[in-house]
DNA sequence: GCCTAGGTCCCGTCC
DNA sequence: GGACGGGGCCTAGGC
């Protein structure tokens, strides 16, 4: 674990090039400017700001509010660095798509590096991927004398998340969203049934979400389209079932 | 500017309470564990991180590899402080929608605390704005002949990029993006020209962007959409013309 | 407030 | 490697 506070450039560049060497984590708080060019481009005025190199390459430039960061190149990144004109150059590198992003280090006010020792395990839950076990195990939570037949259908040009026949024999496209549901998703589905009422009349679809625009709701009705809304507090019930 | 290395867990949350109270950024390098509920929920057992709280109260919580925020809440967040069984919580709280971050802080290595001096202006070009105003102000740059009538113009549940009328007074729907075309950018766009087909049948869609997928140049030409490829290198030198 | 669409989205997955 | 869809997406802009 290594702790400068206000480090000559020439000791950053000399501590940089271990991090990228051994692959620590660095934090740098410090005045700087930012060119990015690739997919856009942007420049960034000089001032004071955090950055972030993390152990895989990926770096991130941190402003002082704001969820997201201001520049940014993501993990399998290459790292150079350069003298030039009294300040330290650090140009990060993304191979595909081209994108580089150069960071004019001016002054460093604080510079941090450590190996993190971070074994924990990370698990998330309720994702839709959740949501479709759940259902699919327990299908009359759809409709009654639901009966699944696959999942991950491929339909036409995409995948339809759960293909069914329900009790008079229809076949039932049902697509899941985790969230509310918006007109984007009911043509979605409707792109999938539609492929399908060419060869059959018969086949039903079902959009399932939290919850259900009005909009939505109507184009659904237009495109004879069913549709389902369930609560995420009731369905993590049957976690695990 | 406070930095403290190995603080006790009082020494934290005391320092914290004025972060929050004066609006600052703290950088905490500790050994803690997190659990999220909300739109979904998660647990991630502890280990060492990076926590950075932003002035706004915006918190991130970083791993020492991966582009993204193992855990996180955005900014206008509020945050609540709790001693407990010699540990200190910090439970972050979003309203809306209702979500919880709480962070059972250990040990804590490193903290540091400021108030970041940042008036650099940043700016950001090639977007799709830029893109949008380049093609409305060279219209010939899409076809020869083509008047541009509207940008932004609502179209039934959506809003079409650009409206032109041909050489041929045809209506014109212009969807343009900034990058390669996927099924989904050619079905966007026929969302809107199927709709003023509706009642005039002379209506043309063309789709604009830097490449095309084999699937998109195929479902366009079923739907009779015609799609047109720019390279970002030659239309940059439009730039402010 | 809801809804729509963009993002240097990133990231995983499946072909 | 390309293509497609999810994400606790976040965020900005309209209405």
């Amino acid at each position: 674990m290594i702790l400068l506070e206000h480090p000559s450039l020439d000791d950053v560049e000399q501590r940089l090039r271990e991090v990228i060497l051994w692959r620590r984590l660095a934090i740098i708080v410090g005045f700087f400017s930012v060119d990015y060019y690739g997919r856009a481009s942007s420049y960034l005025e000089s001032g004071e700001r955090l950055i972030i190199i993390k152990e895989d390459g990926s770096v991130l430039i941190h402003r002082s509010v704001g969820y997201k960061p201001i520049n940014w190149q993501p993990s399998s990144s290459r790292i150079r660095m350069e003298r030039k004109d009294g300040i330290l150059i650090l140009e990060v590198i993304r191979m595909k798509p081209r994108e580089v992003l150069r960071i004019k280090l001016e002054r460093v006010k604080l510079l941090y590096i450590d190996k993190l020792v971070d074994t924990g395990a990370f698990e998330m839950y309720l994702t839709e991927e959740d949501m479709k076990r759940i259902f699919i195990r327990n299908p009359e939570l759809i409709e009654p004398g639901l009966h699944i037949i696959t999942s991950e259908k491929e339909v036409g040009s995409g995948k339809a998340d759960i293909v069914a026949r329900d009790s008079s024999s229809n076949i039932v496209i049902i697509e899941l969203k985790k969230h509310k549901i918006g007109v984007n998703e009911v043509l979605q589905l409707n792109k999938y049934v539609s492929e399908l009422r060419v060869t059959n009349k018969n086949v039903r679809g079902i959009i399932i979400g939290t919850d259900i625009s009005s909009d939505a709701m109507e184009l659904a009705k237009r495109l004879k389209l069913e549709y389902k809304v369930y609560s995420l507090r009731a369905l993590s019930q049957y976690k695990g079932k």
